[in-house]
This record gives structure tokens, sequence and C-alpha cells, in this order.
DNA sequence: TTTCGACATGCAATTGACTTGCATTTGATA
DNA sequence: TATCAAATGCAAGTCAATTGCATGTCGAAA
């Protein structure tokens, strides 16, 4: 799902940051991945704009005003994904991790049904659920 | 749940490896353990016993021969754990990470219940079910 | 629209976990 | 106990992540 300058803009107004243009870009970047990137996989993407340590540094911002979150830690490299209105703090937000590869990519919500007993709700206020296997690439 | 030295010495045999100082000790303290731990923790808790660079490689034997899997890289840092006999590929095995110290720790299984629908199955061959919160510490 | 201060950036350097090369040592089989 | 592939210790290298600081810029107020 692609953002316009403008709803960029919009959402980073409303996160309180100042519109720059490596924000934006960063921010556009990850709402057209259809899968969760890495910081360096970003850098890459939208190369010339901003220096690697300005967009770890937006990165590190979005996640602590609520717009991306680390979907994945998985082979001991970060990858980001938009955070979009409407998904529940407790949500569980499946993911596919390929043990060879390290690729990451989501997986449909339907693919699995969580319960949290009532009891863990309240403290488990973000559930990641990963699931590891070999991607169709890698086999 | 301790192991005892020959027990260490039968899994390694059973996974068709030599038994040494260091791979005895750090399999024994991953069993030692109640929570999933780095490989920094545990060249801190059998010092003396084995070079960094050895530990680290013992770890990775121990992942690739089914003895231990990485249980979760919240932060960058890898967190290991022993596999137990018994335990489904395929199963959840649910673990808390605080989002502010990045300690790891099991939760009990009853904790959560999901599944999994059947066609995805065979792929998932590995669960990693991970809730984020902040841990009692940190609050 | 200009000014100004806090915020954001660019560059370069550092950190720290992870990883590897290689000479030496050692476990376990013959 | 002789043998040698496997395992180790040491030291060095890699790479993502992180930081310090001087400079640049956004955007609210004048």
């Amino acid at each position: 799902m692609k953002l316009t300058i403008q709803e960029s803009r919009d959402m980073l107004r409303e996160a309180g940051l100042r519109s720059t243009m490596t924000r934006i870009s960063v921010l556009r970047q990850l709402w057209e991945e259809t899968r969760p990137v890495s910081h360096s996989e970003i850098v890459a993407a939208i190369q010339d704009v901003g220096d690697q340590a300005t967009v770890y540094r937006s990165l590190l911002t979005f996640v602590e005003k609520g717009l991306a979150r680390v979907a994945s830690n998985a082979g001991g490299i970060a990858r980001y994904e938009p955070v979009r209105t409407g998904e529940e703090a407790h949500q569980v937000h499946p993911h596919f991790v390929c043990s060879i590869c390290n690729v990451v990519f989501c997986l449909p919500e339907s693919t699995v049904i969580t319960m949290v007993i009532p009891a863990w709700r309240e403290r488990l206020h973000h559930a990641k659920l990963q699931f590891v296997g070999v991607c169709l690439e890698c086999k």
C-alpha cells in the first residue's frame, strides 16, 4: 500500500515529528513494502536521500512514536514494518521466517488462530508470532 | 532441570559429537537455566572452561544437531534454549520479551492456545511465539 | 516573511555481537 | 598406545548497530 507525500507529512505531524526528506522517504518505503525490511534495505532503496545514520534514527523515532515496529530480529537483523491504524495492540501478527536465507514475510492472519488467557492479556501488549521454516526459494 | 555430566556425555554421543569440557559445560548450563540465555551469559557462567569462540561454535553445533535452538533474537542478541525430547517440531513454545531490558523468559504453555491451519502445517516446521511487554522489574 | 531555537542531519568513528583462519591440542577408535 | 579427524585457543576480522559533534533546517512566533 503506497503512501502519498502528503499522507506521510500528516502522519509525521500527527506523531509530533517534523517532516523531512529522509523521514518521508523512509516512511513511504515502509508502506510500499509487502514485507518487513531491514535498515540496510531501506538505505539501499532510498539511496541519496539521507545518510544511514539518519535512516537509523528515523526508524528508532518511528518505533518510539508508534509509526513502526520491529517485526523480527531474525538472524540478528532488525526488520521494520509500519503500524497500520486499527491494529489491536495485543493482536498477533504472524510472520514467516526462512531459516536458511532469513527472509521475513507476513502470513495472512487466517493462517493461525491464537488465544491468550485473560490473566495475561494486559501484560502482553504486543505479540509477535513467528513461524520458522524453509521458503520456496531455498527449497 | 539439571543434567548430570554422564547425561551430557550421552546426549552428545547420541548427537554424534565428541564429549569435551566446553561442550559439557555449555550443555549443562543451557539445561540449568530456566530461561533462554545468550552466548555471553554462557561464557560468563562457565568462565575458565573454554574460550568464547569455542562456546560460540558449541552453540552453533548444538543448534545444527538439534540439541538446542535459538529461542529469540530480541534486541539483536541470540538466546539459546535446550531442545527437550518430546517437543513437537511445530509446537508453539511461547516466550515473553521485555521491550525495555530485553529479558526473555518462557511462558507456561497454557498461556496461549494457537492453531495453525492444516494447509500450512507442513511448511511451518518450527514456531516461535513471542509476546512483547514490560516485565515486572522494569515496571 | 524573517528570525530563531529546538530538532534533525551528515560524517566519521566506535561499539559489541558474531564469525573466521590457522596452528595446536585432544577425544575416541583401531 | 598410535593415529588423525575433530575440536580448541588465540587473535583478528566482519558487519549491523550506535554515538558524538558540528552543521543545517523545520516551523512557530514575531
